[in-house]
Order: structure tokens, then sequence, then C-alpha cells
DNA sequence: TCTATATATAGTAATAATTCCTATTACTAT
DNA sequence: ATAGTAATAGGAATTATTACTATATATAGA
């Protein structure tokens, strides 16, 4: 894959945040350092990225958000304030609790906790 | 809120099915019994059976489904064959631990097991 | 360094899912 | 039956994403 400036500028944006942006928001974002980059652009390198491995989409109800966090992690998601946070958990026997019971391998765990987090006590 | 005949239609259409359906395919089993219901119908009608608690949306990564399943379950997800499958697990202590961890009130788990169904040994 | 060529981009059009709008129809209580 | 309210069909509007295309850029090799 060929070195590309607006590719370079994407990936740095979404690796300075913690807070799963939507391709919208990385646009609006890298627009301040490249202001003539197109909003196609930003879809075609975010999947690109994805391809390389360099960030996971993740799916937030109906809003798709991306994520540089490489580590397998959970989400909290707070219906109050919408931010979505990262968590160890534990994806512990699941693997084989599953395989054992219905036959089914695991590639991967999705989990997200929907509730209220400690901002509004 | 009144009674419609659409409604009832929906509703049945849903509840006989374990697929997890999207609202395109909701329509075109209702056109069936109903051939001149509208599209709009079955979104306007889904949402407010969901609002009423007859069903539940879910995001199967960006494709949105409906399940009459009303008891909390996990979804496991074939990747092959693009199934999705029911299944009782356990979330146990993940309110409490999550609750002392983080300060985070669970309403609600979601679960996602990505992986490949019994039927491609 | 220069050039040829493959690849990436900007800008725009197209697509798909969902919601909104409005005139018409159906139900319910008087 | 009538009036008032609620729901519908059909189509337009909206939103997120992808496709297209002419131009620009990165880079391999002379
Ligand atoms: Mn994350
Ligand atoms: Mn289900
Ligand atoms: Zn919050
Ligand atoms: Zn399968």
């Amino acid at each position: 894959m060929r070195y590309s400036h607006q590719r370079e500028g994407i990936k740095k944006i979404v690796q300075c945040t913690n807070c799963h942006p939507t391709a919208d928001w990385i646009f609006n974002q890298t627009k301040k350092i490249i202001p003539n980059i197109s909003l196609g652009t930003v879809y075609r390198n975010l999947k690109r990225l994805e391809e390389e491995g360099e960030i996971n989409t993740i799916y937030d109800g109906n809003i798709v958000r991306y994520d540089w966090n490489k580590d397998p992690h959970d989400h909290l998601k707070c219906k109050v304030c919408g931010d979505l946070i990262d968590v160890q958990l534990f994806d512990d026997n699941i693997r084989e609790t599953v395989l054992k019971k219905y036959k089914f391998k695991v590639d991967d765990v999705e989990m997200t906790i929907i509730g209220t987090c400690h901002k509004h006590t």
C-alpha cells in the first residue's frame, strides 16, 4: 500500500482519542490538518486501516465507531451521556462453555454493558 | 394504542420465526398477508412494538434485526452462514464486578459471540 | 534526478436504510 | 350518522456510506 499524507493524518487523529469516534468526527478533525480532505477518503482509509489491523470498527447500536485499541476489551455504554468506555473483563471459560454446549467455535466475544457511568451519581 | 390489523400482522410474522429478521424481511413476509402494507408502516409498528416491550431491536454489526424473545439471552453469530443463534449464558457477577471496579451501574449486558456454528464442521 | 506508471485523492453522483410528510381511511364515542 | 382522533399508504426527504471519474501524487527504475 502506497504512502498517503491523508491516511497518516487520519491514523494520527484516531490514535489520539479514546472516544471511539465516528467517521464524521474523524473527517472534521482531519480537516483541521488537511483542509481539503474529502469524506470519501476518510471512509476509504478507515477501511484500509481496519484491513491492516491498525484499527477496529465497532457498532454502538446503529452508530459506527472506530477504535485504535487493539487489546481485546469490552465496552461500557453510558445511556445518559453516550460515552463508550474501554474495560478489561474476562472471556474466561466462555469459549469452552460455548464450544461444548453449542458446538460453536468461538473467534471473538463482543460484550457491551449498558448502564450509567460514574459521572451521573 | 388503538388496534391495527397491520400491527397484528407484523407481530405475528416476527413471533413466528427465530431468525432475528430485518425490517425488509418482515415487510416482505407481511405483504403476503396484507398485500398493500407499506414499508413505513412496518418501521413505525416495529418501533411501537419495541416501545410496548413486545420485541427488541438488536444490532448485528451494521444490520438492524428484531427479536421477539424477551428472556435475557445472548447471541452466537456464525460468520460462515450469518445465522444469529439464541443462547443462555451467564451475566453472573458481571454487574457487581463492573459496579465496584468502574462505578458503573449496569442495566443490561449485551454479548455477541462470533465464530463458526456446528453446521460447518 | 527525471520520468513513467500505478495508486490515491477530491468532488460529485449514486445507493440504501430509515424517517418524515400529507392526504386519505378507519375506529370510537356521542 | 357525525365529529374527533388515530393509523395508513405512498412518496419525498434525510442520512450514512459507497461508487465513479478526472486529476494529482508517490515511487520504482532509468
Ligand atoms: Mn474500545
Ligand atoms: Mn435472540
Ligand atoms: Zn455517562
Ligand atoms: Zn453457520
